[in-house]
DNA sequence: ATTCGGATTCTCT
DNA sequence: GAGAATCCGAATA
């Protein structure tokens, strides 16, 4: 499709690259089927100052070396032992700024079915199913089979066009105590009344 | 409604 | 060998 986000977008600053990709279309092919969700929330890694990012200090590691790399590539990452999360890569080589996609909201009803099947849950909620980082890579199937793929064209994972939203909410990170005064920073963007922003402001 | 801890494995020191 | 950009269920109040 032609409505594939360009490298360009991606090649900008961290800050930016977050806020633009709200409501932009995130899309994942899966045995010939195509799922489209909604980006809602998102969170700007800004290395090599910011300590909440896995590239302070500025040296790639075996983990981290897509971040340094072009923008517009995925960089994924298995946290806490059990989850993996979701980030888009930003702004030029040797630049580690990136994207955490924290929550998306499923576009159409085969979508939404797609996740249920992926992580089948108790609540009602349909909400519940995407919004938080570790949830969405699970109901996509996302995992580190994925990492380092170019969102730029079409793939298992791309990112098209999508509508712009009305309203962006800037808040502080999650759960990044450790980075000291970066942790306060308002690098978190979400779009203003979505139900599957992960954790409301306080 | 809110707090607490366990799961589990990869990465870097 | 520690600790992590999380999630969920159980216990408490």
């Amino acid at each position: 499709m032609e409505s594939n986000i360009k490298r360009s977008f991606y090649l900008r600053d961290g800050l930016k690259v977050a806020k633009d990709l709200l409501g932009k279309t995130l899309v994942r092919v899966k045995d010939g089927k195509r799922y489209a969700f909604k980006i809602v929330e998102t969170e700007a890694y800004l290395g090599p100052n910011d300590k909440g990012a896995h590239t302070y200090g500025g040296k790639p590691t075996a983990r981290t070396k897509p971040i340094f790399d072009e923008g517009g590539i995925t960089y994924i990452y298995l946290i806490y032992g059990m989850y993996y999360c979701l980030n888009i890569v930003a702004n030029e080589v040797n630049i580690p700024h990136c994207v955490l996609i924290r929550a998306v909201e499923p576009l159409d009803e085969e979508s939404l079915v797609y996740c249920k099947a992926n992580r089948p849950i108790k609540s009602k909620k349909v909400q519940d199913l995407t919004n938080g980082p570790g949830k969405l890579c699970k109901a996509l199937e996302i995992d580190k089979f994925l990492n380092e793929i170019d969102v730029t064209k079409e793939g298992a994972l791309y990112i098209e066009e999508g509508e712009t939203p009305k309203e962006i909410v800037t808040d502080k990170r999650i759960n990044i105590d450790y980075a000291e005064e970066y942790k306060d920073k308002e690098w978190r963007f979400y779009i203003k009344d979505n139900p599957f922003v992960s954790v409301l402001k306080k």
